[in-house]
DNA sequence: CCCATCTCAGCTACACTGAAATTT
DNA sequence: CAAATTTCAGTGTAGCTGAGATGG
């Protein structure tokens, strides 16, 4: 007939849930497209940024820390350490973990791949203002740190 | 060592993407718990609803309204006329298209889960004020309104 | 001729489960 | 013994692509 978009049902246009999911959706297609040009994921990320900041830790610590599952972590570490962006070693002092590390080249694409994700987030946020942004924050803050403690 | 809750690093617990995707996982968690007792899924009710709030659609409508993709509408389809809650028939304006319309038994189940998902969003919203959920909506909304024309 | 619709086959990312082997 | 870690194999949902067949 026309041009008109089309109007989601309001039973779901107005539910939160709805909202989240389709924002998030739309932010993991902004993500995405810009971490295909380093020619990694999202697990991968989460993994360099936590290594990044916090320095070298077990598979079971960055699970829980990027809340990826220990059996993704698995899958993940390999795909860095065949990039050599990572290494694996076992740890001396517990002998049921492996410590991961960045390398330097992992050192690297952590920066590379953070300014990406930044400047995502002002393609994202391109329609509030820089209190509106706030807000946003620290509303999705305080939902999460609710239901972290389950 | 101790019993402390682990940190996600600061590079994502600040990120509004990772914000976004985090609160909408678990979102996804409160809301397929709750379709469970249905036996249905997300795709599922998002045509049900769209179907109870508009009247019959053509499929390729109803993917557009729910934001389904062609083909997962005719796999979610399939699934509903086989329960039932749903039937297809040719459109006799149009004989490219396909007339989805309720059943009663899909209206019912329709508002069934409307309950369902009016309850999960309180759990959801739980630690957020009257006014804080107004304004998430609201700016979740602005987020959409301003990435749906591209 | 071009375009829309429906359908099928197949894909990737992400979240998750269960179980085995090892070590604390 | 119980508990934690790593690994493997597999599941399910969601979002998406390409191509074919049909019809406007």
């Amino acid at each position: 007939m026309d041009a008109t978009a089309p109007q989601s049902p309001a039973g779901l246009r107005t539910t939160p849930s709805w909202l989240l999911n389709q924002a998030a959706t739309h932010a993991g297609r902004l993500i995405s497209a810009g971490f295909a040009v380093h020619d990694l994921r999202g697990y991968h990320y989460r993994l360099l940024a936590a290594l990044a900041e916090s320095g070298p830790a077990s598979q079971a610590d960055l699970g829980r820390r990027c809340a990826i599952d220990r059996s993704d972590v698995v899958a993940a570490v390999n795909d860095l350490t065949g990039r050599g962006l990572v290494v694996r070693a076992p740890d001396p002092a517990d002998r049921r973990r492996n410590v991961i590390s960045l390398t330097e080249a992992g050192a690297d694409e952590a920066h590379r791949m953070a300014d990406t994700v930044a400047r995502v987030q002002d393609d994202l946020l391109a329609p509030l203002s820089s209190a509106e942004r706030d807000q946003l924050t620290r509303l999705l803050t305080r939902l999460l740190e609710h239901h972290s403690g389950h």
